[in-house]
DNA sequence: CTGAAAGCGCTTACAG
DNA sequence: CTGAAAGCGCTTACAG
């Protein structure tokens, strides 16, 4: 017990027994075992995290963010990549729970379902990011998917723009959110919300220039395009390129996240820029106080976006 | 232990016997505890993996890998973004030591030091991924950066530019074995070798359209350049677009990774595929043959690179 | 095929 | 401030 003590809060034993305690720790090359600790403790010092994707910055940047908070917490993460299926997820949460995180970090998860079961059957707190819609006894960290979609397109509005398309890929909730806000505002403005190109393949450079050049053939007149993230718009820039096709002259596009290249591509992308790191970060700072036991008044934190116009649209 | 038996190992226990033990797994909502069955068995079924960024898909493809090769076979891992940092790695090290991993799986730990000393002390198994220029003790997983640099630069010199300039960032030691191949290929030809423009600054998009500019002021005659990565051939091609430089015409650019953007961009980039994925699978896989005790003859497992010509260069 | 015993390395809670 | 006791939930190894 003295070494524990020692170990763990050094003012609880004398300075001779401490350095004993320490002389011996570094002879033995002492690792303490996190095993028969969570063990002993039921406190496992671990989070769950999951996320529906890592191949562009999005998550990783949140991920980033969540490490700022928690590590220096003296916790640790495990990291799942959910690829958007409801399967791996529950797969995810199920092994996951056999570690006995004491909390949960989670994009995607449905607010129904066997899995929102099993989390609540294990009594692990949980908090969502980037989707601020739950129930109120949900916790979340986010922005309105919504309106930042309806800003945007509004913005393209007010540059003039009459005929502004919406491409989508993977069509998760979160875009589908930002379409209706896309939608919300074309109908607001009298016009047409139907011109749009949407597939349920994962959001690539590559998928952009495609999508971009089945809206010219489908939408000939369309003179703008809301891609429903950066790295879609980027390809369709591309493909503008490749085409001949002036960008923002006959074609203007914007994008959503402001991933780090679209600062620098030639125009730079009109874009909204996301809380990405911070999302991270308060979520984790949430979790922690929950943890602690003083959870804050509000559960839901809304974290906004801002508009980004540059050169593209 | 009759409990224990029939989740493990259902074969050797009486199916009726089995029947009552998954019939009480169910109504209790039975979840096994890793922290104690890693206590009992001395097994944490957990790899720590160390990568130094998640900010492109480099890594990220070889998390996929790692991932697909280890989830199937029961194992969690605990990843770790040491950001180029030698003091993260240590803190991370230590810090996963505490959860008795099986294995690591690691990039960018030096083969000495205090770091190596901890690892070995702890007879955890360590395979090191993206360099094989390890001592024949240690278990790598790669490619030759040498060679690949050395081949690309060779490609350059075919295509008849004179004068090829080397942009690098980060300057981790991958980067610097690429820049050794391309300083090789330069004075096996009789050429200068020294047109190069070398930060530490973490590589980015950005950063590339600024060391692009930053080569034109300081090498006018330069009339290609050999960018350490893609991220940073993306941002010089960018720039050239931004200067009405004409690539390849006025300037040649070739990247190293072939990440997705660069099929697809305007004009696509000349680079080095690397076997990204396969190499966390690899990894992965040799790890699990050590654990099991039947460890590979040869313990550097060459990769290879593929030289992919495209529009830039 | 089943089960009783002991122990993995800590912490909690209590006694001194 | 220090320490003896008990137990966290499994598995190993041995007995029946």
């Amino acid at each position: 017990m003295t070494v524990s003590r020692a170990l763990k809060n050094p003012a609880q034993v004398l300075p001779e027994a401490r350095a004993r305690v320490e002389a011996a720790v570094a002879e033995l090359g002492y690792v303490p075992s996190h095993a028969a600790r969570t063990l002993a403790s039921s406190r496992s010092r671990v989070v769950g995290v999951l996320v529906p994707s890592l191949s562009n910055e999005v998550f990783v940047d949140t991920l980033a963010g969540i490490q700022d908070c928690l590590g220096p917490a003296g916790y640790q993460f495990l990291i799942g990549n959910t690829n958007y299926s409801a399967d791996k997820q529950a797969e995810l949460v199920s092994t996951y729970l056999t570690h006995a995180p004491d909390g949960f970090l989670v994009t995607g998860i449905d607010g129904s379902g066997a899995i929102r079961q099993r989390l609540s059957a294990a009594r692990v707190p949980v908090v969502h990011m980037y989707d601020l819609s739950r129930t109120p006894d949900q916790w979340s960290v986010g922005f309105s998917q919504q309106r930042a979609g309806f800003t945007l397109t509004k913005y393209l509005l007010e540059r003039g723009y009459r005929r502004p398309g919406f491409i989508a890929a993977q069509l998760d909730p979160r875009t589908m959110q930002r379409r209706a806000g896309f939608r919300r505002a074309l109908r607001e403005a009298g016009l047409d919300p139907d011109v749009e190109i949407l597939t349920s393949e994962p959001s690539s450079v590559g998928l952009g220039s495609k999508l971009l050049a089945r809206m010219l053939e489908h939408a000939p007149a369309c003179d703008a395009v809301f891609c429903c993230n950066d790295d879609l718009a980027l390809g369709a820039l591309f493909e503008c390129q490749r085409r001949g096709v002036l960008v923002p002259g006959q074609m203007a596009i914007a994008g959503f996240n402001d991933l780090p290249p679209s600062a620098w591509a030639t125009p730079s992308l009109t874009t909204i820029t996301t809380p990405r790191y911070q999302i991270g970060f308060e979520a984790a700072r949430l979790l922690l106080q929950i943890l602690d036991g003083h959870p804050p008044e509000r559960n839901h934190i809304d974290l906004r976006f801002t508009l980004t116009p540059r050169e593209s649209a």
